[in-house]
RNA sequence: GCCGAAGUGGCGGAAUGGCAGACGCGCAGGAUUCAAAAUCCUGUAUCCUUUACUGGGUGUGUGGGUUCGACUCCCACCUUCGGCACCA
């Protein structure tokens, strides 16, 4: 009971081989793992085997994949959490091992006269079984007879290697089996002659940090057990491997190989010899995804007719041959749902779903991090007991202790574990001594429920009053970054389920609208390629060798910045001004301190204020896309807003004061109306996120009113309210400037008057055949055909009809009049 | 390799299928100034044409298509950026 109820928690301990990175001096999650290096930092992360918490976000992996559905985020982001979690349908399979000692005449296994699952004499016990047969066989004419009656087991017995497989349509294409070096079972089926290869191989693995792993992904290696397994559905005998393309924490960290079909076991297949065949013949469709190594592409025919000989692997769904009578002739997807029941009625298989996604290591050995709320017993002798307590409601949070020294000393002995005794230890008032969980929680602890407490963040009796989660949650729009997408994006969802499922929150999402601002990157960079010694510029010829040999060597390479005046524009691309034949690559990067470019926006802030930092962010272009950022582009903003002061104050004054121009006066009606256009662009803009074109807006409208002599007070007031959201600043202190009594933040966004907004004439262009001849200016309320009659009056106009038959005129209203001519 | 996004002046970028290049930067010329900074004004895709800021051609990565009309929609390709990468 004890047991059941730990395999389902949603936060336990296991010990596993985890990311361990000594320059952090933690564990990490597989999430915060990149190509082998820490997201954080980018140092080298190793595997090493520790005790940790994990939390079991693999129980909501379906909710989590399917969920996302009816959530306004982009597309893309949908799409790398499905990714992430990985989600995948298949087949469990027992293939029979025995005690793993095969005596006897083993070959005679494949000769046994088996006729399939189901074939018309039945499960093979209807066979005659005698002592000529090897003991294994008649063991796994037994226990097919034993699972037929008794059903798939829960768990997989000793006498079985389990596998998952999305295409068990391809069982009968089985030619050897694969196990992870850490695969319980490769003691038992490696024999003695195997088992110092065996033993080597497994040692070699376990050194192999991800990185190793990933680099060596090219060219796969294995060794052969010296065991092997019999096929259910064709009871062949099947050797079985061991290779690291196999991982242990997916599935069930063994496989069936199918080389003909699998690209993967294919290229192992290929490189040790093992027989390969096809059962799945592609037609005549689909064969473009069809490979071959290292050869020129086939023709279709000669294609199909190289995967039937096994020559090419196929992956694609096809029609299945070579499977028996039952399933030959049948497609991919009716031979997979036909043979999974099949197997589940013989009890050698079942379906079952997979994830990518792992389950995430929660614990960090850091001083900095909630720690958690938990004791372990510890017996007589001091020892961990494996018996956990948890803290009362009352005792939270929990606090970290005073310590002199927290940094990280590069063990994966949590800091914490040097905390003061009178911190670790306590003893139960039923006298059991305790010792506190010395790991803290990673920096995603908090930010998983953040925007709860931030609705109600005084609250001491509950984390959220649930009147006002209520109210407030889900969260409309979050806008945040890409880079988060299977990290804080994944695990607040999950965490925002569980107290879904708890009664804590009323909806399943945190995050209904999800935009992502784009990264800014560095400033725009010019380089050129150099030659060190000789210092000369690489030109576009040279670029092609590479390397330059000179009578003291090879030279080498460097690449070189160049200032923007150095270059010049040569066609598509640029060239150094002085060496047209050097090719410069223009383009901005990343920030990162290695590269040195930085921007720190507290330097911005102290040169040019906060309000040009955050309009020139608004400003650069749309907020999802990726920019780079641009000094002199902060310049520009900066000196709009210095344009916006000063036609509202009086900069020739000593003191800050209203500029002489800016009247109490009743406005004249084209300054109405720019005003109210500017409104409604303005608003539009924002209820579309276009906060760069809404700033180009108010620039517009600063242009024409600074030709204005007379500025009338009614007219910059709304102003100053719709520059406020971008320039919060600036914006305070003019408002208060042109009589606010109080901060503007209070103040209702102002409306525009749809009469306003409407000119009395327009100028309605006027095409021929789709180009652009004339533009003529009319009155608003004009029907088509005064529109028409002066177009046609327009002199361009004329000379362009002349001599020609007008076939047709196209009107749009308000927009634009076009002549279909011959 | 697979998946996703994006390609428009010297640069960042703007344009419900309807005037391509708004707005800003940069650059050039001018005003102001003893001078400079700051500020203000004018011009600024490209080629041809004209006494004329005249008129015309070309032009939104490349090639096709749909349409009276395409930066925008469809097909194929190229390039760049981002993500994933033995997940059976």
């Amino acid at each position: 009971m004890r047991r059941y109820q730990d395999q389902q928690r949603l936060a336990y301990q296991h010990e596993a081989p985890v990311n361990w990175c000594p320059a952090l001096g933690t564990v990490l999650a597989n999430e915060e793992v990149q190509d082998g290096k820490s997201e954080r930092g980018s140092h080298p992360v190793e595997r090493i085997p520790l005790r940790q918490w994990l939390l079991r976000i693999t129980a909501y992996g379906d909710r989590l994949a399917t969920e996302l559905d009816n959530l306004n985020w982009p597309e893309s982001i949908k799409l790398m959490q499905r990714n992430w979690i990985g989600r995948s349908e298949g087949a469990e399979v027992d293939f029979y091992i025995g005690s793993g000692e095969w005596t006897g005449n083993v070959d005679a296994i494949s000769s046994f006269p088996y006729r399939g699952l189901f074939g018309p004499y039945g499960v093979p016990s209807a066979y005659p079984v005698t002592d000529e047969y090897p003991k294994v066989l008649r063991d796994f004419i037994a226990w097919m007879h034993h699972v037929a009656r008794s059903g798939f087991p829960r768990e997989p017995g000793d006498d079985v290697l389990r596998i998952y497989t999305t295409r068990p349509d391809t069982l009968f294409g089985v030619t050897y089996m694969v196990l992870a070096p850490e695969h319980p079972a490769v003691d038992r089926l490696t024999t003695a002659g195997q088992r110092a290869a065996v033993d080597e191989y497994r040692q070699q693995a376990s050194f192999k940090s991800d990185l190793d792993r990933t680099e060596l992904a090219k060219t796969k290696s294995g060794v052969f057990t010296g065991g092997y397994a019999i096929n259910p559905v064709n009871g062949e005998k099947v050797p079985v491997w061991i290779a690291d393309y196999v991982l242990i924490s997916y599935g069930t960290g063994a496989i069936m190989a199918v080389p003909g079909h699998d690209e993967r076991d294919f290229e192992f297949a290929d490189k040790y010899g093992i027989e390969i065949r096809c059962v799945v013949d592609p037609g005549d469709q689909l064969l473009l995804q069809s490979y071959s190594p290292g050869e020129k592409p086939l023709s279709k025919e000669a294609a199909r007719q190289a995967v039937l000989e096994g020559k090419v692997v196929y992956s694609s769904p096809g029609f299945a041959v070579n499977s028996g009578r039952q399933y030959t002739g049948l497609s991919t997807a009716d031979f997979k749902s036909k043979i999974t029941t099949d197997l589940a009625n013989a009890g050698l298989g079942r379906k079952a779903v997979n994830y990518r996604l792992r389950d995430w290591l929660f614990s960090r050995q850091r001083y900095w991090g909630e720690p958690f709320p938990l004791w372990h017993e510890l017996d007589a002798n001091g020892q961990p007991t494996g018996l956990l307590r948890v803290d009362a409601e009352s005792a939270l949070p929990i606090t970290l202790p005073e310590m002199a020294d927290f940094k990280p000393t590069g063990t994966p002995e949590p800091m914490l574990s040097k905390a003061p005794e009178s911190w670790l230890y306590k003893t139960a008032p039923d006298g059991t001594k305790l010792k506190r969980e010395t790991n803290t929680m990673p920096q995603w602890a908090g930010s998983c429920w953040y925007y709860l407490r931030f609705v109600d963040n005084k609250n001491a009796a509950a984390f959220i009053d649930p009147q006002l989660e209520k109210q407030w949650l889900p969260i409309d729009l979050y806008v945040g970054g890409a880079e988060h997408a299977v990290l804080h994006l994944l695990y607040s969802r999950f965490w925002h389920k569980v107290l879904f499922d708890r009664g804590h929150v009323h909806t399943a999402e945190p995050f209904q609208r999800l935009v992502n601002q784009g990264m800014i990157l560095g400033e725009v960079e010019f380089t050129a390629l150099r030659w060190i010694e000789s210092q000369r510029w690489v030109t576009a010829e040279e670029f092609l060798g590479g390397e330059l040999i000179t009578p003291s060597g090879v030279e080498k390479t460097e690449s070189a910045r160049l200032s923007p005046d150095q270059v010049a524009k040569k066609g598509e691309g640029w060239v150094v001004k002085d060496h047209p034949d050097v090719v410069v690559d223009c383009r901005a990067y990343k920030m990162s301190k290695s590269r040195g470019n930085v921007i720190n926006p507290d330097s911005v802030v102290e040169n040019y204020g906060a309000d040009s930092l955050r309009l020139y962010e608004m400003f650069m272009g749309p907020l999802e896309a990726v920019k780079p950022w641009s000094m002199q582009g902060v310049e520009g903003v900066s000196r709009f807003l210095a344009r916006v002061w000063r036609t509202i104050t009086d900069d020739r004054a000593d003191d800050v004061r209203l500029n002489p121009a800016v009247q109490d006066t009743t406005p004249a009606e084209p300054q109405l109306r720019l005003l109210h256009k500017t409104i409604k662009a303005v608003t539009h803009d924002f209820d579309t996120l276009g906060f760069n074109t809404s700033i180009s807006r108010l620039m517009e409208f600063m242009n024409e009113v600074t030709n204005w002599s007379v500025r009338p007070i009614s007219i910059m007031r709304p102003f100053v309210l719709l520059l406020s959201p971008l320039a919060p600043h600036i914006a305070e202190e003019l408002w208060q400037l042109l009589g606010g009594t109080t901060t503007l933040a209070f103040e209702s966004w102002p409306t525009f008057d749809p009469k306003l907004v409407e000119d009395a004439v327009i100028d309605v262009p006027v095409q021929i055949n789709g180009k652009l001849r004339a533009k003529i200016t009319v009155d608003a309320k004009a029907d088509q055909a005064t529109i028409e009659a002066a177009a046609r009056r327009e002199d361009s106009i004329i000379s362009q009809l002349e001599g020609k038959t007008v076939v047709k005129v196209v009107y749009v209203p308000g927009r634009l009049v076009n002549f279909v001519v011959k």
